[in-house]
DNA sequence: CTCACTGCAAACATTTTGCACCGTT
DNA sequence: AACGGTGCAAAATGTTTGCAGTGAG
């Protein structure tokens, strides 16, 4: 554990906001001037590989990342791309109806609620990432 | 409706395979071989806009499109990345739940099953997406 | 001394844009 | 002639890799 892995853990570990790889650089270099942006990649996939942090498979040119291992649906802002977590329960239910068909095994599913969020509906976003 | 856009779209409903624009490309250019990449990505974008066709939002590095307007939800292959379409209804009440939380107004979700297709399973191919 | 890890630069993959040209009206 | 659309090349964006150097054990 080297102080950038600990510095990138502490700094996605505080926000809920899901950040991106390039966030987290943003974060990071506040307390790690001459920290690169390969460092973050490298060890956000190595945190993610020993499970201590999770990769967000969500719609969106940039991948997400969240400190909480807890298994959560979210809710990505259709302007901005802001995502933030759900408190609805898991809902296993969706997979088992169709388990088996079409020649796939089932194994898990996603669930990603979309809309506007509060500083895109006060105008203050429009950064687009809807069709 | 120029040439390019009308097999660009003949390709795209033809399938059900959810190409990429790379691989719309791919077989636009055995009909069309001089037709461009940027080609296929602007139509393919002017087509979504006019509501011709879908991109969809998913997980994954690479974009997908859909010339199946209907509402519908997908499975995706973690190995391969391949998509398949599912006979799911669509199950409004997993938005009606939450509505108006932390600040987001809902407007619609993804569900996204996810799994291993036959092709993998039989070990066919190997292409990790997954985390 | 080693070896995992770093910073930097370059490579890579995907998508978008600038621009000159072409065909239809 | 005007204009939307094209092909090509270059740029832009996000991520990964090669490599030489560094520092903790």
């Amino acid at each position: 554990m080297t102080r950038q892995r600990r510095i990138i853990l502490e700094e996605l570990r505080k926000v809920f906001t899901h950040p991106t790889a390039d966030e987290l650089y943003k974060a990071a270099r506040k307390r790690l001037p001459r920290i690169s942006l390969s460092t973050v990649y490298r060890n956000l996939e190595l945190l993610c590989r020993e499970g201590a942090i999770r990769k967000l498979e969500m719609a969106g040119s940039q991948k997400r990342f969240d400190g909480n291992l807890k298994d959560h649906y979210h809710i990505r802002c259709l302007r901005c791309g802001r995502v933030a977590d759900i408190e609805l329960e898991r809902r296993p239910d969706l997979e088992g109806s169709i388990r088996g068909v079409y020649g796939f095994e089932v194994l898990g599913h996603r669930l990603e609620l979309t809309g506007v969020c509060g500083p895109c509906m006060a105008g203050r976003r429009s950064v687009s990432t809807a069709c």
